[in-house]
DNA sequence: CATCCGAAAATTGTTAACAATATATTTGAC
DNA sequence: GTCAAATATATTGTTAACAATTTTCGGATG
């Protein structure tokens, strides 16, 4: 029994949780992320935190500063999140526009396993796990089309998202994405991008 | 004297370098980037070097694979290039909206050399440093605008860049900037943002 | 000659110790 | 008691050594 697969699970997996946790509101507003803390809970040594911590910088969840380390970015403000809802529509909507075509049978299977699992989350009513599996199915189409800007979507989504989450209208969401997939499986892409647009925003 | 003012000047001092080197072509597709050679070259250790190839990583201009490290990644697609520059278009509209009416003097005045300084890399005809300062110019309307999407905006900006650079008509490059630059100068927005359309594409 | 296997080399991933900086606490003068 | 300087503590930045993985290369085998 391998303890992990690719060593470099670590790096991925850390920014992972940490990212969940940042959507979640476990940590304040500008409260300083504190590396040895991060790496025991974790069971790692600071490097892969710190490797970590620079990913979700880049991504603009978190905040740098040199010899001080890295706190929690403060909010977009609505007018930037306008822009980022814009950014993020635009960039969804070519990636929806080159998948449904192409997208074979399991394609199909895996999106409704997605959905699946949204709808699931929902129903727990658990507001992290909602996030989570809303971004994920999001983010299947997107990588599938473009894995090019695969992390430049991940950065507008996750910012976008911590903003004021609409996650909450559960019932919403869960209808709204049963839309947008039925949709896709039809390979009906001006629906698709419709129901998406009432999505996103 | 002192070596270095704030440590934290390596990570982005190598990958300013790094990220030059890629525009400028110094390195060819797919070839991965040893992180050895790297750190010595800038006189460190593989630690900071790490860092900046994983900040390039996250703006995708670099491609990782776990334990075979960072290779330079292909370049965009027309399709997906035409996405970035209408996100990007979007992205420095605003910050253009945001910024032209709150500019200060010492606004004008940075602004003003900055457009000094690409006029004269357009003169002397070098690619990088023309490239360079182009950006430098973008970029201090998108930091004064909103910080928070400066990150997002540079990764945008360099991806769109190296695809393929207008940049090589010197004499329009100038051209175009300088009315830019009058535009702001003159607090119109509507000019400012016509010809910024005009300069992304 | 091609090919598969294994050892050696090269490269990345992780760690702990050390250096430099920032923050908190104490001390002392007034 | 208050403020400032000095000291101690905590935290980040860097490094070199070690571990794990991948790549390279030589040789045995068919």
């Amino acid at each position: 029994m391998k303890s992990f697969p690719h060593r470099e699970a670590y790096r991925e997996s850390i920014s992972k949780v940490i990212r969940r946790d940042l959507i979640s509101g476990k940590y304040k507003c500008d409260e300083p992320m504190r590396e040895q803390k991060l790496a025991t809970r974790f069971g790692t040594s600071r490097g892969p935190v710190r490797d970590a911590l620079m990913q979700l910088t880049q991504e603009g969840i978190l905040q740098y500063q040199a010899n001080k380390g890295v706190r929690v970015s403060s909010l977009l403000t609505d007018e930037e999140r306008n822009v980022v809802v814009a950014m993020r529509l635009e960039l969804e909507k070519y990636c929806l526009n080159k998948f449904v075509p192409d997208a074979s049978e399991d394609d199909f299977k895996n999106i409704s396993i997605l959905l699946e699992r949204l709808k699931n989350a929902c129903e727990v009513a658990s507001l992290p796990e909602v996030a989570e599996n809303d971004l994920a199915l999001h983010r299947y189409w997107v990588a599938q089309a473009s894995p090019h800007l695969e992390s430049t979507w991940v950065g507008l989504s996750v910012r976008m998202i911590m903003k004021y989450s609409r996650l909450e209208n559960y019932k919403q969401s869960i209808a709204e994405h049963s839309r947008i997939v039925e949709a896709i499986l039809n390979r009906d892409i001006e629906k698709a991008i419709y129901y998406l647009g009432e999505n996103i925003l």
